[in-house]
DNA sequence: GAAAGGATTGCAAACCACTTGCATTCCCAC
DNA sequence: GTGGGAATGCAAGTGGTTTGCAATCCTTTC
């Protein structure tokens, strides 16, 4: 027997506040507003760092949906500007709201032992992306770049 | 029954050439030479790219071994310098040696399209890796970047 | 050179992230 | 209200990776 998301009844009354462009989109009738993907969006707002697909279903509480409903959403909301990154080193891929989507662009310095992961405010790759871009002949250029070392807690001594 | 690999019975002989400092390490016995590993090892010299296990295993070709043996294997080389890498977003590990060991630290451009993958010769984010490293109280740190856009060949028009 | 012991391997089964097929439910348009 | 496309839950299926175990290998010691 299946039971939709307890919240699913009345997802319109869920909407609160714009999230960014995406949420945007999702007014704009260009993506249907279901609960499971507003309470997704909710959650990645809430969060500084990109999380995987069962931290997102954590988060989700009782909102709690099936795993393979997340995963689907994560596509459809990937093809509508989410951020779908596979460099955080596990082998499992995490979400953020597209860096393009209200705050500026950023990097992450990730913890290699207990995984914590710190913002890094601004990016001053772009300069160098376009000097890249017009070399190699290639274009709508993009890049990724993470930083990984031992955080002061989990230093030995 | 188990069998060993066909090269298995006098590892020894492969040698040829060093590879790297990770050769010199498998020479001075803190790791010991078994066939898989010098033929992993040649065949990471030999691509200029990071290649998946499977990738690795398909050119071990005749040196043909378990894909069990070649991950146990990825792991123990990890721990010597090899260097696992994430980040081409397939959910796939990629291998290559160390851009510490032998040749200098590099990047990558990427296609997203036809995958093409150019080598970029070197970098500039050292000095700013040991601010960061400075400023978060971070050790050990290294950092991984990559860039993507559309090859010259995949543009249309 | 034979025996002992630890490392390495092959095989098979397990594990985990992720995807897909299908029947049910939802929602919107008519 | 009815029909049909979209979204969901469930369960089974992929594909990359790991693990348990017994057989084999290699090195050490006598």
């Amino acid at each position: 027997m299946s039971r939709p998301c307890p919240q699913h009844q009345h997802p319109h009354r869920l909407i609160q506040q714009p999230l960014s462009d995406l949420t945007d989109k999702l007014r704009r009738g260009e993506l249907k507003i279901t609960a499971p993907r507003q309470a997704i969006l909710e959650v990645l707002r809430k969060h500084a760092s990109p999380l995987t697909t069962k931290e997102i279903r954590r988060a989700l509480g009782k909102a709690d949906c099936d795993l393979a409903t997340v995963y689907r959403n994560m596509h459809t909301l990937e093809r509508m500007g989410l951020v779908r990154r596979h460099d955080f080193g596990d082998g499992a891929a995490r979400f953020e709201l597209s860096p393009d989507e209200g705050d500026a662009h950023h990097h992450h310095l990730v913890c290699t032992r207990c995984s914590k992961v710190i913002e890094l405010d601004d990016c001053f790759l772009d300069r160098f992306q376009e000097e890249l871009a017009r070399r190699h002949g290639f274009s709508g250029i993009s890049h990724r770049m993470e930083f990984f070392g031992i955080c002061p807690t989990c230093q030995p001594g």
